[in-house]
DNA sequence: GGGATATTGTTCGCAACTCAAACAATACCG
DNA sequence: CGGTATTGTTTGAGTTGCGAACAATATCCC
């Protein structure tokens, strides 16, 4: 029961009926593919006929393409449909305080080529080589593709419609109009977002049907801080100033450890990388400045490495792992409480560990969940091995082709 | 950009582009009533010639009527268009652990008639009475009139589809088939929604032009608990199992007092009226069952005492408010923070002491608030004198007949 | 007072769209 | 090789938005 926004409507034109089921079509294709004509009349209700219109535009536009003929019991042999991807390309770049990650893949997330750099912290030389890093990675590509532009996802808070970042305190940068540098740079269309919020568009957006479980979740990357991800009715939710979405910053203690936002006991100082750490080794977080965590976080041992000691049998790992777990469900079951989403996914370090924590979390979520349904919302652990990120971030310049047109 | 959701789309039929334009018409005209054809026309950006059609239909339909004709400077007078709502009538219950609220009002909102009794906490007996204020409600009003249903709310926990009360602590309702008892006592539609959530509606469908401060907003009720309706892109969050919006439990600190619903420190334990309330007369809230607390609650001195003794120079009564105050913002700049909203919408017994705790909030509201911008979210107050609950019921019934098309 | 002008609301031909049904093109089966 | 089932196209009908012409007022101004 939505409220037309009456500041701001769009009338059905004569052309927005088929504007409306071309997009359609174009989606039950790219999640069915490859499909036949016929199927996609049955799977729309409406006639062959009107399909067949459609999916000549679709062509027309050079969206999807004819493949072979497929098999069928009696009669003619349908001809299937497929969505036009691989001679689509896009640049997705993962700027972290470690690392960056910079992917080169097509409309449908194939990954061809990948490759990870120590991060350049000058903005004008990040620029610079970042330009070119790009370029070279698509003179390697054969001839006859097109690149589409460029997403790239920081840590912080970026304000996505017009691709500047706004803080990103991890990275030192503050108010850098990222977008248009870049696209200076390089002629290509960029596209910036905050990483938490880029994976839940990954998910949301990812071409494996079987991660479809449902249009309302929430996203949680546990690294260096807590982001998150909330995607309501298949939209991800951006806010007035587009900064929303920061769970990792409600206070579980507003007399806790001190938090690199400024203010203290955020929900992110109690589960995040850092924290477990912390835990590990017995610093006392709410007296060491954030600057100071900055420089210990630059140390070698990760909780990777955490981790392969508590499968080693190490019990303060296990019991810094337990402890960070726990808080993670409660944050959790906060998240249950306010969204109720459909499910919950998982991403970061500490997720490697799920069965070491699983438990753990699960009791806390029980604890604070209002409701026994709630305390059954799925969770979903997303490796890190898959890149959730860099989908994310190719995700910004793919999405746009398949989005819901606006009207109403 | 929205994902169409490949489970559960809607194509565009023949009819899709009328419907669609008709409800933008109906919309236009409830807002900026009275309203001729060609401003229609003009604000809609289509010729008049489709307004003239998409009108006749609306007047055919009995949702809109011709009025008088106005005035122009030259040329032919417009004849001017209203909402049909003098004769669309509705019933609004507000069901409170002190009183229960009965409203008569029309499809505006206009209120015809009002009445409140102590509130009968046995379900049959409750159906019962109701039904019968209901008909004497009805008959006492003139013929020619429809009464088109029954808007329920109650604090608590509703599943919105099937109108069952999953929990309501306050009542000591749990799983109760609210809406087909009702429906069968009266032979109306009845409609059954958790109270907060319907504030969040009724600010939403309000017809007052001047509170469209968006489509993405919060509503806070801060009264017994504290309970929040979230409002994205124009609809309510309702959630999985429709309990979203449950910002009141998030803890503010897993060791704090022990909250109704089972778990410790929760938001709504250190600024709901009860942790007023306790702070004034010294009560120990962690060691008190919620069960004392209630009978506590039963007591005659309320909040709104405790605010007259405040402006009266009682210090007590000052700090407890201030104290809640502080609360009430660290609360709602955690809010701001996940949603981001347009605007934050406050109402309950506190705020009619909103002069003398705005700086207590908007003070908490910056020490937490991510960034600049975020401060300056905007807060508006809703008096409670206008039922702001009654209106959010009347709403349940009334919305659907504007609500936009389901589309794409 | 009466034509010029301006505005509202209606009507009509046209183009775009969905829809149902007929039709052509395959392919399998007995 | 005809019967049948299925795919994909075509065609005519009904619905809709669009543009332009038109009728119905009303004011302005000579």
């Amino acid at each position: 029961m939505r409220k037309i926004n009456i500041r701001d409507f769009h009338v059905a034109r004569r052309t927005t009926s088929r504007d409306i089921n071309r997009h359609i079509a174009l989606n039950l294709i790219r999640e069915h593919q490859p499909i036949s004509r016929a199927d996609l009349a049955r799977r729309m209700k409406i006639t062959r006929g009107v399909v067949s219109v459609l999916v000549q535009e679709l062509i027309a536009q050079e969206l999807i393409y004819e493949g072979a003929t497929g098999e069928a019991a009696r009669g003619r042999k349908p001809t299937f449909l497929h969505i036009r991807t691989h001679d689509r390309l896009v640049v997705a770049v993962d700027v972290r305080f470690t690392k960056t990650y910079l992917m080169l893949c097509d409309f449908s997330g194939r990954e061809l080529a990948i490759e990870s750099y120590e991060t350049v912290f000058s903005i004008p030389e990040f620029i610079k080589d970042l330009a070119w890093r790009v370029r070279k990675l698509l003179k390697r590509q054969e001839q006859g593709f097109t690149c589409e532009g460029i997403g790239l996802v920081v840590p912080g808070m970026v304000d996505q419609r017009t691709g500047k970042i706004l803080n990103a305190p991890a990275l030192g940068w503050r108010s850098v109009d990222i977008r248009t540098k870049l696209a200076a740079a390089t002629g290509m269309p960029v596209h910036v977002e905050n990483s938490a919020r880029a994976c839940a568009l990954a998910q949301l957006w990812s071409e494996r049907g079987e991660a479809t479980g449902g249009h309302n979740f929430v996203y949680i990357s546990v690294s260096d801080g807590v982001g998150t991800g909330i995607v309501v009715n298949g939209e991800l939710l951006r806010g007035r100033d587009h900064i929303a979405g920061e769970f990792g910053h409600m206070p579980l203690n507003p007399d806790g450890p001190l938090c690199m936002c400024g203010a203290s006991g955020c929900w992110e100082t109690y589960t995040s990388n850092l924290a477990t750490l912390s835990r590990y080794f017995g610093w006392n977080l709410s007296k060491r400045s954030p600057k100071r965590l900055k420089d210990a976080e630059r140390s070698s041992f990760t909780v990777l490495d955490l981790v392969a000691r508590a499968r080693g049998g190490d019990a303060k790992a296990i019991a810094a792992l337990q402890t960070s777990a726990r808080f993670l469900g409660l944050g959790i079951a906060t998240i249950i409480n306010i969204i109720n989403p459909d499910g919950i996914y998982l991403t970061g370090e500490i997720t490697t560990a799920w069965d070491l924590i699983e438990d753990a979390v699960r009791q806390a979520i029980a604890e604070r969940a209002l409701t026994e349904a709630a305390t059954r919302t799925p969770l979903r652990v997303t490796s890190t091995q898959e890149y959730p990120r860099l989908r994310g971030a190719a995700a910004l310049i793919a999405a746009p082709t398949f989005a819901a047109p606006r009207v109403a």
